[in-house]
Order: structure tokens, then C-alpha cells, then sequence
DNA sequence: GTCCAGGCATGCA
DNA sequence: TGCATGCATGGA
């Protein structure tokens, strides 16, 4: 990977097969938006930027070097040598395929916090339902950014939301889980940066004990949310996956499970009849 | 109208 | 410990 400054921002380049749609609409992230130039348009630690595909990597539109090791270099896993991982992968025939369907995709770090509430929400949903609610929460007690694009509630603002406006702007029964786990962000009961610090199953034990967690959303906080590439997020699609597989994902996996785990989610649901 | 979705808590065996 | 059921909501 290198990286050049441009007029319009800051250019990543020798990345191979690298994509920004496959990355963004592969399930992990609900809040990034394709406008009509064709670039992607998102709000990662209260900066909205524009992100550019270009052949072989990506522009981010009005960033600079500091800005991007800053926050962008982690968020795109940018340390991670994916050609290595997906090289290894591919030892295996079903993981080679959702790799070829999607070679583009890398599994983003992202905010802790957004990950806690975003996936709580999407607990027994679908994807296009989960973007509108966490939509509308953004745009109840976020910050507005940049014109139409908000920031992620801070935590303050999600826990002083009264239970009945969750339910208004959609999140079902969800609301209770996510107005008790918030405050429990709040008061310190639950340190989310200190539970990231610990080790994958130290963490994932207490975030087990959150009412409204249970072990697929704790995976996913874990891994899109802290980094713990080693969970596998189990939702009914990957438990149709790991069928195939008969309940374990193949050796060459190991090591890498919650990346191959974003491959197979992704092939599965763009080829339902194979897996479903 | 029916089925389903990046599930979980609860009760009951 | 394991399984059945209810849960809010709207997309498909």
C-alpha cells in the first residue's frame, strides 16, 4: 500500500482488489450512501468524507496524510495483508468461490460504541430496516455533519433517550435492550474500552451478560466493533453456511475465521439458492 | 396477506 | 442443558 497527495485529498493505492461497494454493502456497516457521482459518502469519528473507487485503491476526498493513519488506515484494516489471508482461504473450494464473488471486501474496525448499538439493533432484521432505524437515530440525537449526513449519537445522547422514542423511530422491542445497555455505558457499569482490551473470550463473557446480547451479537460487536478477528458471527445465514460445512468452518480457516466468515455471509446471501 | 430478517429472553421440561 | 415461544416492525 502507498499513498500520494492529490489536489482533492489523499490517494491509497497499490491495494489489491480493493472495493469500496463490497466492503460497504456486505453487511457489516449500515451507514455509508452511494450519491450520484458515484462516490461513497460517510461519517466515521464525526468526519464526513467522500470516498472515491480508483483501480487500485480509493481516494478519500479532502483528507491528508495525518487524517488518514489517523483514523482511515485502521478503519480499513489496512495492516492486514488480505492477499496473504485470502491466498490461505482459498484452500478450501466454497471459501475460494466467495472470494471470487467478492475479492473486494475487508472487514472495517469500526467504532466501538456505534458497533454496540447498531448491532444489538439488528438482531432479528434485515439489513434494509437496520440502515432505517439506525438512519433515524442519527438523524433524532446525532449531530449534523455535513447537509443530510449525521454523526452517531455520542453515548449520553442514546441514554437519555426516553424508551418510547426508540420504539417511535422503529427499534421494536429492541428499544428496552438498547435504553438499559446504554446506560449502562454511561454510568461506567460497562467500559467498552476496557473491554476491548481484554482478550476475545474475557470480553465476550461480558458482553454476554448485557440484557439483549446474546452470543451472535456479542460476535459481531466483537469483531467489527474491537477488532477481534477471531469470532464468527453466527445469524442464520452463516448457520446455513456452516451446514455446508458440517457445524465448523475448514482448517485453513484458522487464524482468519471472522474474515472468511465476511466472504461466506456475503456469497450466501447472493446465492440463497445454493444455501438456503 | 404471509413470510422472513446479521436473535434474544423467558419459561418449562 | 435444551427446546418452544413471543417479540415489533416493515421489506420482500
Amino acid at each position: 500500500m502507498r499513498t500520494l497527495i492529490n489536489d482533492d485529498g489523499i490517494r491509497v493505492f497499490d491495494i489489491s482488489s480493493f472495493s469500496l461497494r463490497q466492503t460497504f454493502e456486505c453487511g457489516q456497516c449500515f451507514r455509508w450512501k452511494l450519491n450520484s457521482s458515484g462516490n461513497w459518502c460517510g461519517v466515521v469519528k464525526n468526519i464526513y468524507r467522500e470516498l472515491r473507487q480508483e483501480i487500485d485503491g480509493f481516494t478519500i476526498i479532502g483528507a491528508d496524510e495525518k487524517e488518514f493513519y489517523d483514523i482511515w488506515y485502521d478503519y480499513f484494516d489496512l495492516n492486514n495483508d488480505y492477499d496473504e489471508i485470502k491466498r490461505i482461504l482459498s484452500g478450501n473450494s466454497i471459501l475460494k468461490d466467495a472470494i471470487s464473488f467478492s475479492p473486494g471486501i475487508r472487514v472495517l474496525h469500526q467504532d466501538t460504541w456505534e458497533a454496540f448499538i447498531s448491532f444489538i439493533i439488528s438482531q432479528n432484521n434485515n439489513i434494509t430496516r437496520i440502515k432505517g432505524i439506525i438512519d433515524k437515530l442519527c438523524y433524532k440525537y446525532g449531530k449534523e455533519i455535513k447537509n443530510g449526513f449525521y454523526s452517531f449519537p455520542d453515548i449520553e445522547s442514546i441514554a437519555n433517550a426516553k424508551i418510547e422514542d426508540l420504539y417511535a423511530i422503529g427499534c421494536g422491542y429492541r428499544s428496552e435492550y438498547i435504553y438499559y445497555a446504554s446506560k449502562d455505558v454511561l454510568n461506567g457499569n460497562i467500559n467498552l474500552d476496557e473491554i476491548k482490551k481484554l482478550s476475545s473470550e474475557e470480553a465476550r463473557k461480558i458482553l454476554l451478560g448485557i440484557y439483549g446480547i446474546g452470543p451472535k451479537v456479542a460476535d459481531c460487536i466483537l469483531l467489527y466493533g474491537m477488532g477481534k478477528l477471531d469470532r464468527c458471527p453466527a445469524d442464520i445465514w452463516m448457520k446455513r453456511v456452516l451446514a455446508k460445512f458440517n457445524g465448523e468452518l475448514p482448517e485453513c480457516a484458522n487464524g482468519n475465521i471472522g474474515i472468511a466468515q465476511q466472504f461466506l455471509f456475503n456469497y450466501a446471501r447472493n446465492f440463497q439458492n445454493i444455501f438456503k
